[in-house]
DNA sequence: ATTTAAATTTAGACAAATCTAAAAATTTGT
DNA sequence: ACAAATTTTTAGATTTGTCTAAATTTAAAT
């Protein structure tokens, strides 16, 4: 597989083409920033390798094999994330890029050692689920603070948006996975919460309040 | 950089291209195991990046720059099989090929922090010098065993093929860098000789003799 | 000093991954 | 339902890195 035949899988797979539903060539582009007609030659190629589903006109859907190779990515990804996070003292918003190319790193080994390392983690510096060695994952039971119940409160359990801008924007505020968060109020006008998190009270808009998780149970 | 330029560089490097003398297309083409042809090519492209001096029919030699970025790769691929051997738990004739992938990683952060993790080791895991962030390395004084005076003895610092089959020949027979080597008696009719090592004696061929350092002093 | 042999370069072609511009199919709006 | 707008595909071109085969230059041999 080259690397750039990985880059389609992944991006397939995070639009949501493991389920039934058929990803359009322009969405792919799109998040890929590249063209659809290279989709479409990129497209007829990973179906002839039966990785994906490609249907003319509809858009493309994840084999059992491609979703197994989607995975794998995914798992390195993540694994390298928390090992630059843990090991090395990156900030979380300094792993993705690297993380990008180390995904594409081929050694089964290198990788599994690395899991052993960092003592098997589940869940990345962003808070999402990493693979097991065997493809499956327990995603979280999580809610959009945005979509919390007012007044309330839970633990802050992962990122949406995973942009260093917005990032650096919880660390200047001191919001960090692990918090507890408190929903005290919410203004009608513009959606934004007023929330309470290590003792203070903080305002924040509705753009941030739909891209932080809270777990639910 | 392109991960195939990268590759000519380093394997320019690793001819003598470093110093003044010229080094064939020829010699780079059987070492990369590609055409001479391509090499061309690939000479006329990275002597337009002014990496290498490039006179037709005969042959390229490195820039400062080239040195520079030779020396960079190289340091990155030690650091990365150090990393391997020192957390991973890789064996030495296991870590030559994933190394060759993660030199080309582009994250200048990376490979520092890998350095410091490592405590800023100076040799690696075959015994070859790594170059220091500003690029200069000393080269250990070492001696092939082959050309030891006889009787004698040094300590092993080094090998000269880094291949596997070599490599696991050397752990089967317990020699490893550090050990002590005696030289008792050398046979004329092949130069294979007579070896004490870890208390035992040892027969070995002029070919593993002259693939083994020693270090002088 | 020629001829022969070896090394090197040039010319033209190919595969991968991408692009632009034009054509075809699908979806949308009325 | 049909024209207009949008999406998608095709056709042809480009770049990178490679190859083969032919031409050229350099080195070796007599």
């Amino acid at each position: 597989m080259t690397r750039a035949e990985e880059n389609y899988i992944k991006t397939i797979f995070h639009l949501g083409g493991n389920q039934a539903q058929l990803i359009s060539t322009n969405a792919i582009a799109e998040q890929m920033e590249t063209k659809p007609s290279s989709v479409t030659d990129m497209a007829k190629k990973l179906a002839d390798k039966n990785l994906l589903n490609y249907i003319r006109y509809k858009g493309v859907s994840l084999t059992d094999l491609g979703i197994k190779t989607a995975l794998s990515i995914i798992r390195k990804h993540r694994l390298w994330e928390v090992f630059l996070v843990k090991k090395l003292d990156f900030t979380w918003d300094e792993v993705h890029e690297v993380a990008e190319q180390l995904e594409h790193i081929k050694s089964e080994k290198l990788i599994d050692k690395i899991d052993e390392l960092l003592d098997f983690p589940k869940y990345d510096p962003h808070g999402d689920p990493i693979p097991s060695k065997n493809g499956d994952f327990q995603e979280r039971d999580k809610q959009l603070l945005s979509e919390m119940p007012i007044p309330s409160s839970g633990v802050c359990v992962g990122v949406k948006d995973t942009s260093a801008a917005f990032l650096k924007f919880l660390d200047k505020h001191h919001i960090a996975l692990g918090h507890e968060i408190s929903i005290v109020e919410k203004e009608a006008f513009d959606d934004s919460l007023k929330i309470r998190i290590g003792g203070k009270e903080l305002q924040i808009s509705n753009q941030i309040a739909t891209n932080l998780y809270v777990k639910v149970e």
